[in-house]
DNA sequence: CATGAATGAGTATTCATTCAT
DNA sequence: TATGAATGAATACTCATTCAT
């Protein structure tokens, strides 16, 4: 049964059933089979749309990175003080384990990767400088220039540091949950201390 | 060039191997071939020695982690006070890098493999709660058992984040000595804002 | 040259090469190689077909043996008598030679592995009763129950104990034919002895 | 604790194993540390005494072999007749399984490997013809030299074919010693039917 | 558009043999 | 005389890719 128009269907067909079989067997388990048996789909498909493997783990980090920057921006309006939009970057990124719902050992198994493979780094690069600007952006508004760099440092670095741990320990929400009260409470306090 | 009394000089120089390959490679791309290479034998004798890769997998780890004690122990003296104490166990945990030229990319490879692996996920949690344990334990003697508790969690978090962070924007040597310098001053900044 | 409605002309024709290679090997150095070999395929598509060597392997055991049941069942016609349908289950056992040029050596082979096989050992379990069932019932027309049990058991051994020492020996097939005879010939016997 | 003389109770250690291991686990899945590890010795001394596995394999067939024939010798005095002669023979082949718990399962891989196997071929067919020989010997004591040609393939073939069955159905000794008792009886009819 | 048959290089593992001690 | 460390060829199996339909 081809269809026309089928292109954009598939692609995020696959790119689902991708982070799902990377959540469940891990990114060295995850082979072309398993990815498009869960996609109700045949595996010659894969190199019809993405051009083999490689492609579609490179589509589907993109995909889980233009995700997180939507959900960051959709929370964003035009009167938003500076520290709810701080409250946002952290909400933002703690969200990474709602989307799919188990799409945090996803994000653990790529970023393991990208210290072998050139693209995945470069993506993740671009994310992790994007956390960084985003908090010194805000931060920038409540003190000097010196500290907010530091404050977005650390405040990146805390948020990073909660989710691992929490992804880890293999959290429940509930915990989850806790980690990101911990993270915005860390980002309240950096304000109190260097706050003008 | 069979010798009696090799045995610990064999598994010790396997582990090495596995170590840099991981590194260089990445924990997926590691084969028992790559291993026996670098290590200038045979692959046979991984699993006359360690019964399979799977088993020279674990015991790298363990060895890992027993390492990461060991310099955590040595830093320890009988005079040491608890900032002191803090101190030194932030470091040993910053020189998770310095034990092999490049075993930090291991580290987080074997961090995203224990998600879909039991026993390297036993063994990745006994680090982890040892790290807690550990801070708290100093935590303890500045604070209240609640705020210690929090403190200990919070420390946790940072040097794991900023670590992690250093160890995926592939930082240079200054820039981990930087990082640890970070985690020091958080540590000091919890001490003052809950010591009594 | 992938086609469409291949599955049952590639599995026989693996079937087949198995037969040839165990003739030719052994069962002991019959691998999934050398069978891909003669089969004229890749060594890849055992597993596609039948989940591994195993699977193959008792595959081609089950047609050896479906085999030798048809070739019974066809001899088989209405009006046969007792006695007729006696030496064709003769003939059919001896036939085990015929079908493919040597499948006798192959045979023994499983045989020999049945005993250290559990899904072998059933499968010639099924056969060996068959054989033993199938002569009693017709036995039991020309004699009573009890004559005709023993008679069953004895022509069974008679039969598989003449083949068998014809195979070990590499006899020609006038040398089998003549063994067919006297399988016969003792069959007539056991009927004269008991018969009423 | 080297020791003189130790050749011959070396070589039976490693014969005796080697019964035990191919009955336990096959011919197949017997290995040189499966057999040095039963014998209690390094697998190194299998290559020094017998040259190889290969080696040992047919010096354990020749020890099975030469035990059958000692068997049968010790049972034969001088005042035997013939019939006493051919039950002695019967005996003889049917207790192959006890000169061993379980030596029986040992005799059939030797079988089925013997057909591609040359120098077990030539031992098989040695012993397969002595059994032939030793009954034709006696019926021609009892009967004119056609029949008792005729006899000795037969009863060789009935003996065989019991044992054969009653191996492969993994029965007890009770039902071996009733398989005895059957080719006993057919030996004896034998003698009715063509004894002058 | 989509399938899935077929390939074959690559992987971990097994094991007979060798040989320094 | 005896060991067992070390080897490396061989084996079964996996899996990304290709391609005829």
């Amino acid at each position: 049964m081809p269809k026309v128009g089928m292109q954009p269907v598939r692609r995020q067909q696959l790119i689902d059933a991708t982070i799902e079989s990377v959540a469940e067997l891990g990114l060295r388990a995850t082979t072309i089979n398993s990815i498009s048996k869960k996609a109700g789909l045949s595996s010659g498909i894969i190199s019809h749309y993405f051009g083999g493997k490689q492609g579609l783990i490179e589509a589907t980090v993109r995909y889980l990175l233009s995700n997180l920057k939507q959900v960051l921006l959709g929370g964003l309006k035009a009167d938003t003080t500076p520290e709810q939009r701080l409250m946002l970057i952290v909400e933002a990124n703690f969200s990474r384990l709602q989307q799919q719902s188990n799409a945090t050992k996803t994000w653990l198994s790529f970023w393991a990767q990208s210290m072998h493979d050139i693209e995945l780094h470069r993506l993740q690069n671009v994310n992790s400088k994007r956390l960084s600007s985003n908090l010194a952006c805000s931060y920038k508004q409540l003190m000097n220039i010196e500290d907010a760099r530091n404050a977005a440092q650390l405040s990146a670095a805390m948020i990073d540091g909660l989710w691992l741990r929490a992804v880890l320990s293999k959290s429940d929400e509930d915990e989850f949950e806790h980690c990101e009260q911990l993270a915005k409470g860390y980002v309240r306090s950096l304000i109190k201390q260097y706050g003008s």
